[in-house]
DNA sequence: TTGTATTTTATTGTATACAATAAATAAGAG
DNA sequence: CTCTTATTTATTGTATACAATAAAATACAA
């Protein structure tokens, strides 16, 4: 049962739904509802939601309370460049302590990808996408980086299910091998650009300038073509 | 009066406080105290706790409260490599969009710097320091790195209470007038190495290694020389 | 005294009650 | 019927009450 959980796994559990895009970007967050769900005061709960309001993953409007957020394309743009200057800087520190342990974990990770892939468990594959990036990052030796970085892919997560083609979550199981050979064979450059070019490729599969349901064109949607 | 200051006001009058060092490393916040304080219920109190505490201004233990965080060296150093990282980073982002008009704000700035310099204030000086640095990120067009610039600003504030000379808050006033030349003369290349000098600078002129309290060797410190 | 056990005090953790606000519905005027 | 204005309903905002825990003070035995 849900029954007595703790804070901490409150906040995983709907954080885990947010990422999993089982809660989508917009959907309301009712704090009593959650309460009921998990048989806790709505103090509690407003503990958690204000959390994921700091990360950014939820907003809170006052007196409307939280949602899911919806990322504009300016944040999306300005996460994924973020995450185009940041990651490939980090390829370096976490070289120097890439052991066999790691490519192995890495390697087991990619088989849950392409097992994921496979039985078209899209949930899976998105919180494993995301996972790939940050479990690198946290090898750097700067956690605050890491902790950075890991936001950064929590909320990519939500920029996919907002701008996201079927192309941008999928594409890349294969690409992610290339990354862990090219660390295994102490590649450095060669690593940090793949990283580089890994990142732009997600950028440029975002269906960004679409203006995804915000101001719709009833004229044309619903133009006369019979 | 301070009566009914809103959350938003309330989190910005204790976050100055902690920057300018009024309230040091280690300071109790007690609940109750600071709700008597504010006029507010320990409710708003709490949640304002809980912010500072996710943006690690605010330790808080459970059963023993909210404390002003007291960086540890590992953390001290991988908040200034970080800034080493990314600050030199935004300098060309920023200077895309340099004007006259940020010039002289900046210029502005700096002269009241000298003031409290002049004035030995040093309260004012820490809080201009850490401004100069997260107004200037704050340009680039990427508000995703400005907001997590302006975090690691603060925390720098804590870093430099605990490991800081006298040096490392007043040395650069006029430094930081060299910055604002060099991008008033489109020097791009020189600003961004400018600033990395300049954090490198302030991170060594940290006390770290002496294991400030820590794990005092009462041997050596209390040994018979008589 | 010194060390342990017990009580007291101070402080945080959690739930709930009530007030305030926004959204949805219903009522009434033109 | 349409638009505006009340009224109701649902939901969030805030304060407070009480429980749980940790720290401090006291009492007691060796």
């Amino acid at each position: 049962m849900n029954n007595m959980l703790n804070d901490e796994a409150i906040y995983k559990k709907i954080l885990k739904s947010i990422v999993e895009h089982q809660l989508p970007p917009g959907a309301r967050l009712p704090e009593d509802k959650l309460s009921e769900a998990f048989g806790r005061s709505r103090t509690s709960i407003r503990k958690v939601l204000q959390r994921l309001a700091l990360e950014r993953i939820v907003t809170i409007e006052p007196n409307k309370g939280a949602h899911v957020n919806r990322p504009s394309e300016q944040e999306a743009q300005e996460i994924l460049d973020s995450r185009i200057m940041l990651e490939p800087l980090l390829i370096p520190e976490v070289m120097k302590y890439w052991s066999k342990a790691n490519s192995k974990y890495f390697r087991a990770m990619l088989k849950e990808e392409k097992e994921a892939e496979a039985n078209e468990d899209q949930a899976a594959l998105i919180q494993l996408t995301a996972q790939f990036h940050y479990e690198l990052a946290a090898l750097s030796d700067n956690s605050v980086m890491a902790d950075f970085i890991q936001q950064l892919c929590y909320r990519s997560s939500l920029i996919i299910a907002v701008f996201g083609s079927r192309h941008s979550v999928s594409c890349d199981c294969g690409d992610h091998l290339e990354l862990i050979e090219l660390m295994d064979s102490q590649q450095d450059k060669k690593a940090q650009d793949w990283m580089k070019h890994h990142l732009v490729h997600i950028k440029s599969s975002l269906k960004l300038g679409v203006s995804d349901g915000q101001k719709i064109n009833f004229q044309q949607l619903f133009a006369n073509t019979e």
